[in-house]
DNA sequence: AGGTACACGTGACTC
DNA sequence: TGAGTCACGTGTACC
């Protein structure tokens, strides 16, 4: 640019030890870097061609197809919570085809019945089945107790059990 | 090496103009290295320094870590796939024990399973909730025990109570 | 000011 | 032969 000569601003180096100190720091940050290179292509399946430019590409395109499968998993898991909830709405189907008519006295309100434990109650004769899936909470058991008590059956067989984050209250 | 000359075998470049092509060329691939690791580093989440090592580095334990999730969740799914396995085969059985006659049938035999005893079965978690509704009938309920026990699972709680003419079985 | 990191041009090797 | 890839030494910039 300057025509015959280049002038420097500041010496780079001023003794020669310094600049085999740089070279020797180049050296080892190379060093490393190809380490890197070796340790990531190891965990890249498939990889063909073993130039840097297709290691990186490749470990790119492999994250990818790996969090989208994990985030398919993770939707997978949310549907598995869904399928409990259509179940518990399907049961509560049920409980209207029987009961119909005679309700209340169960609940005080009833519009706020829409995520409501799941409910299913079964006749025979003159014997009842009554299983609740409730959340797991405090006092939850001792005023299904209570409701239960003031109709005046004989309780037979009664039985309450954590499943997950529920509990299962059979009577 | 050689004294005060160095003696190239061939003349590396004959003209300069390849030479050029060679710098450009070399520029190019640079080009190239140096984009796929931005395009990696766009696919790295938490990345702090962008350094090209560390680029490296955490990408090859991202990898590592994702597989490992993956592998979880495939387990897990292998797991259930199992149960479901396991299920299918007991009730082939409880249809063996009823009908006691059949001999090798056990195997294409799926239509008849749909008339079996009420079966109910959730997961939630790790943990299963079996629910079994068939005749009141001696021994059955051994037989039920007994291949439940063949499961490694742990059973937290189970109720037998008679409701009708059958039993209600959860565990 | 010393350490770290990057891009560049260049020689060498390989298919 | 020639295009593609790599490692090296070097210059420069940013804390």
């Amino acid at each position: 640019m300057n025509g015959k000569r280049t002038k420097r601003a500041q010496p780079l180096y001023k003794s020669q030890s310094n600049a085999q100190d740089h070279i020797i720091s180049e050296r080892k940050r190379r060093e490393k870097l190809t380490q890197r290179f070796v340790a990531l292509s190891a965990v890249v399946p498939g990889l063909k061609r073993m130039d840097k430019a297709s290691v990186l590409g490749d470990a790119q395109k492999h994250i990818k197809y790996l969090e989208e499968k994990v985030g398919e998993f993770e939707e997978q898991k949310r549907e598995r919570r869904l399928e409990s909830m259509v179940l518990a709405k399907k049961s509560k189907l049920i409980l209207d085809d029987n009961n119909q008519s005679s309700s209340s006295s169960c609940c005080e309100d009833d519009s706020s019945t829409l995520d409501l434990p799941e409910i299913e109650v079964k006749f025979s004769d003159k014997d009842v089945f009554i299983k609740i899936l409730c959340e797991k909470q405090k006092g939850h058991v001792a005023k299904i107790m209570a409701e239960v008590e003031k109709w005046n059956f004989s309780i037979t067989n009664s039985s309450v059990l954590p499943f997950g984050p529920t509990l299962d209250i059979t009577i």
